[in-house]
DNA sequence: CGGCCTTTTGACGTCAATCAAAATTTGTGG
DNA sequence: CCACAAATTTTGATTGACGTCAAAAGGCCG
């Protein structure tokens, strides 16, 4: 994507808040690394992780944002960011860009639709595996189609995982040790993840 | 909109199960009148609803479909339906077209998050106040902004609604029960609802 | 009226939440 | 590099909200 002159380029420490769908913040950004979570909250403090991004997707909410989502980043980031009246020239400029957007947002959708189902019919244990299993399909740097195995850090910490799946930090933390005691996954430093046979894992996901 | 020539018309019985974006089905429709609900099933008959479709929405998975979601009516449905080949010719011949279904994406992704924060964040009751407050805001016929009542016929049985808000019928029974107990609806036929006051109903529902 | 399906109600069980505290990791300054 | 503080993660004990199982009540249509 050639970038107009107003773009700019910056990387967000971890936590950072990027932009929120309910005010003045006007920007759009695409991801060049890292993972930025969008979360929504409610008023006595309940939060919800309602999306994840992963490079090389777009960020933001064009044609009206009232929708309360807040973007942070969750790891290192880096951001192409620019503001929303430079993204609609470009739609203008470049018809093929608005379809693009389009088939992100279609994809975004269905992985939405797909964590409902986690979200409203997986047990704990179901939804830690088709977490892992999701996480391992966006990170695992060599993850070809047909690796039996998947290395790769965590981009969320268990009380982000605990917000992304609906459960608590003590579910997330037992849950994950049960897979490590079962031999499902290995796990170093707390972030690190090792799943030697990925279909044993994608056995215990509940699809 | 107009309508292609190869474009058709016709009513859905309740239940009838109108595309499948799994396989070969190929059409793509726009509601006229009803609901359609969008399900997916895990393999061991768990169901979740992930989208309630009213008029005028269009309805269908535009470029590939890999997500596995089933379109159902739910009420008497009348649809105009049309293959994917013409729409993607009229998407060639009018790119706004492209540009409103942009817009209608957007807006489905808006509510999957919305109900991803139910799912995942709120209590039963809260789910049943918030699930509600939907079917009001879309189905009431004199849904005026600035109503303090409403009066609807819930498009869905009560299995249905628990399919949507991850939970079994028996506790949907309940929370509608203790609801009507504590006069915040009235339900008759068990398919009609009056609110008198939404805000009481809306300080139920956890946002 | 009688069968069938949906909804409600009741008794009980269980999975995940809550509360509490220990263990481990991470960060900071000397 | 180590010592200490703070944050994160794990583990344990208990509770509670919702699920499960069972049966009664109510609607719908022949």
């Amino acid at each position: 994507m050639t970038l107009s002159r107003s773009t700019k380029r910056h990387k967000a420490e971890t936590g950072k808040e990027l932009m929120s769908d309910v005010g003045s913040v006007d920007r759009f950004s695409n991801v060049l690394s890292g993972v930025v979570k969008l979360t929504k909250t409610l008023s006595d403090g309940r939060q919800q992780i309602v999306g994840l991004q992963f490079a090389p997707d777009f960020l933001g909410r064009p044609f009206q944002a009232e929708s309360t989502v807040t973007a942070e980043a969750a790891t290192e980031v880096e951001l192409c960011s620019f503001p929303r009246q430079a993204l609609e020239r470009m739609m203008k400029e470049q018809p093929d860009l608005e379809h693009r957007l389009l088939e992100q947002k279609l994809r975004e959708l269905d992985q939405a639709r797909e964590w409902m189902v986690a979200l409203g019919r997986k047990t704990a244990a179901e939804k830690i595996a088709s977490f892992l299993l999701m996480i391992a399909r966006n990170i695992d740097p060599a993850a070809g189609p047909e690796r039996r195995g998947a290395s790769f850090d965590l981009p969320l910490s268990r009380a982000e995982i605990a917000d992304f799946l609906g459960l608590t930090v003590e579910t997330v933390s037992r849950q994950i040790t049960r897979l490590r005691g079962e031999k499902v996954i290995r796990v170093e430093n707390n972030r690190h993840v090792t799943v030697d046979d990925i279909q044993r894992l994608a056995a215990r996901a509940g699809d």
